[in-house]
DNA sequence: GTCTATATTAGGATAGAC
DNA sequence: GTCTATCCTAATATAGAC
């Protein structure tokens, strides 16, 4: 693994666990036992630094957001597709705990954070209506629009939420509860023919995760 | 107006402005036409500001988020009491658009803040209760639970997301827009003798929300 | 209470030797 | 590519006169 891709990755795990504004460029080459000089070789600051992370992340989300948009997903898929957002959100949470001030600081970033929510939503939008469709769910226009906020909103905030009630939490319990978040706020619109699988994977789902909890 | 409260305001504005990082203690003494060394004598330093700016934050909440807990509220003030809660949360925008990293540096306010969010949870299910008693909701206890989240995660979010999405936007869009985004989350659970009420005041809100767009 | 002037520090950044 | 040494700057904080 070459320096340069090094100073990425303990970047990473420092932002996320101590919180990007915590986390100096001497507390990296620190923790790589290297010199501050050294980092600033490959990099010309810590800005740099995040505006690399920034570019990974939003290629590997911007593909996960694309692909329903191109090949429609299985009802299956639909709910496991919430399962891979949410964690590559959980990789790169550093950003979503500081998202404001992050952006407030970096313009190109907030371009294209931005554009991330649009696509992010749209996406929604498009899972939401393929179930529609295909008979699963019963919903009106109106309650379109507003369950996609919510599910934008639950996916954007969720673990940020959640790490900030509960200090210490088992990840995959953090992920279920999410995905559950969001299965449940659209329950109320199956059709009946899918609600008793809802009610059924509910079963599972509380099962699952009170054996999580032991 | 006492220097000391001066210094107060004027910290909360641009706070909220510009966001808490990018807002020095010169910054706030330039804005004041004071000196630097003058604002050290009334606090100690920008923390001590952000403190007594959270405890002014924090009784104003905890009395408006206790109300319902001692006296029932009627339905329509269920409804108007979503608005007050948000605009508690939009004059004190500054700390929730940067949670994680304030109460990463403020143990103090950490704790309390805690404290405020199970609170909030907390006077959410008094609520829904309460409307469920008053058989204008039907839920089931899981439903209950994962309806307030959403609704303590939407009060907690909303603002920053919305502004984070559309930068230039009417306040009392924002607090509509949210306050919609809630009832909506609970709109499928109505009783069929509510749900026409529901449908109803959407028609009211949509023409109101046009009428502030133009 | 308020000012001016100055001290302290931490974080970000560079120069130049190896 | 990497190190050591050093610099620069912005933000915090204090001392002492008025």
């Amino acid at each position: 693994m070459k320096t340069k891709d090094k100073i990425l990755a303990t970047s990473l795990l420092l932002f996320n666990d101590e919180g990007e504004p915590n986390v100096t460029t001497v507390d990296i080459a620190h923790e790589l036992d290297i010199s501050p000089g050294n980092l600033y070789y490959h990099f010309k600051g810590k800005e740099a630094i995040i505006d690399s992370l920034y570019a990974q992340f939003d290629v590997e989300i911007t593909d996960i957001l694309r692909a329903p948009l191109e090949k429609e997903l299985s009802i299956e898929d639909s709910w496991f597709y919430l399962y891979v957002v949410f964690e590559q959100i959980y990789s790169f949470r550093f950003l979503y705990q500081n998202l404001t001030d992050i952006l407030q600081r970096y313009e190109p970033i907030n371009r294209k954070f931005r554009r991330l929510l649009d696509l992010k939503a749209k996406t929604t939008e498009k899972i939401i209506d393929a179930l529609v469709e295909a008979n699963v769910l019963d919903m009106e226009e109106e309650d379109i629009a507003s369950v996609c906020e919510t599910i934008t909103v639950t996916l954007t905030y969720w673990i940020t939420y959640r790490q900030l009630r509960t200090k210490t939490e088992n990840e995959v319990i953090l992920f279920h509860e999410g995905v559950f978040q969001i299965v449940h706020a659209i329950a109320p619109y199956l059709t009946p023919q899918y609600k008793h699988i809802y009610l059924e994977s509910r079963q599972l789902y509380n099962a699952a995760i009170s054996q999580l909890e032991n």
